[in-house]
RNA sequence: GGUCGGGUAGCUCAGCUGGAUAGAGCAACAGCCUUCUAAGCUGUGGGUCCUGGGUUCGAAUCCCAGCUCGAUCACCA
């Protein structure tokens, strides 16, 4: 309600002459327990006032009553000053959500800034696990807030395509892979490679305990064992260019990519570009050489180029090594390079866990000293890790969540809950399958976004499949009834109104919740200024806490005055339609019926 | 040791740009379906907001110090 604060702006200004502009006026939402729907808190106007907050408070009111038909009454307590806000202008409020489709939304123009987000970023030799899920999520669902804040959007990930974990899947496979592909194993890409990996470790510390055993230190025997010496030519050799190393490497890599694929897409995530590091890892070599021209790098004898960021409180970082070759932050360099080739990025946003907090304040300086504009302001969304009740997941050791097994388990269990529930009876095969894949789903997606995304969170199979509470699927359920009740209504030959005329006498529940949707707006821009897919996720369990409410107690259909039966079949119309746009925003579809 | 981030009910978490008596869910217990989907609604019990100072009319929220957990400080990516 921007102008009840316009308007006790101009109150105070009347009042105690506060100046318009900056009056720091907190307008809030009045707590259940009082009478009235917005509170002004007068605190900060006492040392203007010169009087009591009661007096004050007494004084704002009678000003704001005599004054504007908005506000239809109050009272004080305290320093508070509780206003009720009048009928009908509740009923404008709702019309005006009604009006447009995309409430909260801004529409990105020519003007809009152009904001890349990088997320997922996976290696190529091994599939996709619940680390990456909470990755995607995030990524994918700031890209949607960012979106709908008005914002050009480009999500991209970059691939980690080379190094020696590559190689060692690709060994493996040559060595005991007797041919096979993913076809022939019946088995997604990626996790066929996955396992080539794993083998090669087993045989790989095979090898190590048996020179161990032969009296070998552990640092001799993992340097002298022929499979890594094997693997380490085969990178000598892809670097080198060798067309039988590349391939094979690239087949391989195909079919990982295929298996990425069918992951994204039912992940329901996606990337306007991909960058692969085979392609990049090279390229930040100019740049860093140019900073040893400009002076922001220097060199040490033994030929290798660094930065010192002692200033800066940081250490000194290595960029080139001696033999001339990248590490990890000069393939950053480089990318960022490319990148802004392509896009004029005005920001540019990494999804990258924690882990990676010191790289990317090193990058950040490294790219503003470099001359990239968005360098100094990039932003790491740094997540906390996902643990599991047994502890942390270790791929080598098996314990990882593969995302895969994960989504089909979470979708078994959302057809099995509701086929108990008797949910699905009646359904097609396809109704149910699909009812189940959105719920399964959407219990996953939800569970991970709802929390703050720095904080560590573990991961518990078995409790994170619960449909009751603070849940995707209850958001979900609230959706499907209210769709049910619009069908019943069209069933009927109910009308669905799309606005409301004349004068409709509501109860503070009902304003309660017209409040609570206009809200949406807010939310998403908070949510947007603060890279916040959890705060869309609350927003959206209150919304609908709020509404299951009020759908318990007032009747929509059976209620025999026509202006109200209207007026709450337009209540419910838009609090489906936010829903279903807030839940978008993360990512999570809403069903018709469940 | 340096840097960064967590610490709120038995458990999982909101609230953190300072505002009224700190909120949800889970778990426990007690109610509500001849009526629009009970995956729902209502109620009961449950708190040293890590500790100690400070700022303020007012602090879970801001500042300082400490405790504690985690990440990181690689010629790995």
């Amino acid at each position: 309600m921007d102008k009840i604060t316009e308007i006790t702006a101009t109150a105070l200004n009347a009042l105690y002459g506060i100046d318009k502009e900056n009056p720091a006026i907190q307008l809030q939402k009045t707590k259940k327990e009082f009478e009235g729907n917005l509170t002004l808190v007068v605190f900060p106007f006492l040392k203007v006032s010169k009087k009591s907050p009661e007096a004050t408070a007494t004084e704002v009111g009678e000003w704001l009553v005599a004054n504007s038909d908005l506000v239809s009454g109050f009272n004080v307590v305290k320093g508070f000053l509780n206003l009720s806000i009048a009928g009908n202008s509740w009923i404008e409020q709702l019309n005006a959500i009604a009006a447009d489709d995309k409430y909260g939304f801004t529409p990105v123009t020519e003007k809009s800034s152009l904001v890349m987000i990088e997320y997922s970023s996976p290696n190529t030799n091994k599939p996709l696990h619940l680390g990456h899920v909470r990755n995607n999520l995030l990524g994918f669902s700031l890209s949607q807030i960012l979106a709908a804040d008005g914002n050009k959007v480009v999500k991209t990930n970059i691939v980690n395509d080379r190094g020696i974990h590559i190689c060692k899947s690709m060994l493996a496979w040559q060595k005991w892979g007797e041919g096979v592909t993913p076809e022939k194993a019946g088995k997604k890409g990626d996790h066929l490679i996955g396992d080539f990996y794993v083998l090669f470790d087993k045989h790989y510390k095979a090898e190590v305990k048996e020179l161990e055993a032969k009296g070998m230190t552990k640092e001799e025997a993992e340097a002298a064992s022929p499979l890594m010496l094997e693997a380490r030519e085969m990178l000598r050799r892809w670097e080198a260019g060798d067309e039988s190393v590349r391939s094979v490497w690239r087949m391989m890599n195909e079919w990982v990519y295929a298996g990425f694929d069918a992951t994204y897409k039912r992940m329901g995530v996606d990337f306007d570009k991909i960058y692969y590091e085979s392609e990049t890892y090279l390229e930040g070599k100019d740049k860093v050489l140019e900073g040893l021209e400009k002076g922001i790098m220097y060199r040490r004898p033994d030929g290798s180029v660094w930065a010192d960021l002692t200033g800066e409180g940081l250490d000194e970082k290595l960029l080139l090594r001696a033999d001339g070759t990248s590490v990890y932050m000069t393939q950053d360099i480089g990318t960022a390079k490319l990148r802004f080739i392509d896009y004029p990025i005005d920001k540019m946003i990494y999804v990258v866990g924690n882990e990676q907090n010191y790289h990317f304040q090193v990058l950040s300086i490294l790219l503003d000293k470099l001359g990239f504009s968005w360098g100094k302001d990039l932003v790491h969304f740094s997540y906390g890790m996902v643990e599991l009740p047994e502890g942390k997941m270790k791929s080598r050791e098996g314990t990882v969540v593969d995302a895969d097994d994960l989504m089909d388990e979470m979708v078994a269990t959302a057809r099995e809950t509701s086929a108990e529930l008797g949910k699905l009876d009646g359904c097609s095969a396809e109704e149910a399958a699909a009812i189940s894949e959105m719920t399964g789903l959407g219990a996953l997606k939800y569970f991970i976004l709802k929390v703050d995304p720095r904080k560590n969170m573990t991961f518990n199979p078995k409790e994170s499949i619960d449909f009751n509470g603070n849940t995707g699927p209850f958001i979900q359920y609230t959706h499907a009834r209210i769709s049910s009740v619009l069908r019943k209504a069209a069933e009927s030959g109910i009308e669905i109104p799309t606005q409301i005329d004349g004068d409709v006498e509501i109860s503070e529940k009902e304003v309660s919740l017209i409040q609570r949707l206009a809200e949406f707006k807010n939310v998403l821009k908070d949510a947007a200024a603060t890279y916040s897919p959890a705060l869309i996720a609350n927003y959206t369990y209150d919304l609908v806490k709020e509404y299951n409410q009020f759908y318990h107690d007032f009747s929509i259909l059976r209620e025999e005055d026509e202006s109200k039966r209207a007026f709450r079949l337009l209540l419910s119309v838009n609090t489906a339609k936010i829903i279903r746009n807030g839940m978008k925003l993360l990512g999570i579809d809403v069903p018709e019926r469940m």
